[in-house]
DNA sequence: TAAATTAAGGACTATTTATATCCTATTTAT
DNA sequence: ATAAATAGGATATAAATAGTCCTTAATTTA
């Protein structure tokens, strides 16, 4: 019922890109001590981020992360999809499963609208709309 | 990010409560056996809704278990709440944890406007509700 | 071309949470 | 008494989460 701690360190990152002036890079070393974020933990999220298409990544000298997308384009719901896979309140509501009640059961039926009603929720906003929140005060991270 | 098997144990053997005549005592074996739910596990379930005032139990022969409160005044939520503590989207949402970051965070809002439209698509539908689509067809279970 | 820098990715470990069982005690009807 | 049922603590197992380590690959600069 609560997203990982995976997921709010993939979010912070996405803000900590959103700050900085568009395409340029961050080397990951700088977000996780920005963000206190575990540095080698933080690598293997960015490459989630990065398989998803939000980020793109650049080795070598000089190197490090740089949003892929616009940050009116990005949503929360979008990071927590790209690090978790896409939310499901429970198995039956993840397309692998197939529960033989499923067709008469009214549970399903509210998870499933709750479900909406939280992925609506998510994507009401982009990063660019959450960022504002942040100007001129870069440095607070939690 | 998704309800336990445990809630979903739950919430089943509510509506199992509340397909039989009002005030019947159901022994958990028989829940168990109808749902499929590990018998002795159940029984822990159980007393985590008994505690949280949804049901009464009885010892003793004849013994079981039942609502204790009519099934138009239960929600998903509340069966939510009774087994796995109040939802919380994300650690801080969660009254035990205090972010420093928290005064200024957006993201914490989203998340908290994500919460509070959840939890009032679980309460919009009582139990009562719910059980209305399973007449008829008693014996079905997942 | 060599060295330095930075991400990629696989293997591994540790911690925490979820799931389930076992055993003993207590309550209640007959 | 006896049998039927829940209560509750202790414990075991399994799965998911969180985090580290090590080696490789790409890129820039000296
Ligand atoms: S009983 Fe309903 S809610 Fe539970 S797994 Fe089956 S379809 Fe989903
Ligand atoms: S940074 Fe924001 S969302 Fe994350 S824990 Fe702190 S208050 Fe919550």
């Amino acid at each position: 019922m609560q997203i990982t701690r995976q997921t709010e360190y993939a979010i912070r990152t996405i803000l900590e890109l959103a700050k900085v002036e568009q395409g340029k890079l961050v080397p990951t070393k700088v977000v996780s001590t920005n963000q206190r974020i575990p540095e080698v933990f933080l690598k293997k999220t960015v490459q989630l981020l990065a398989h998803a298409g939000l980020i793109s990544t650049q080795r070598g000298t000089d190197g490090g992360i740089r949003l892929a997308v616009p940050t009116d384009k990005i949503t929360v719901a979008d990071i927590i999809t790209a690090v978790e896979g896409r939310p499901a309140l429970n198995v039956c509501l993840a397309d692998t499963y197939d529960c033989p009640n499923r067709p008469v059961c009214q549970v399903h039926r509210i998870l499933q609208r709750t479900q909406a009603a939280m992925l609506a929720e998510l994507s009401r906003e982009s990063i660019a709309d959450l960022v504002i929140g942040y100007e001129g005060q870069q440095e607070k991270t939690c």
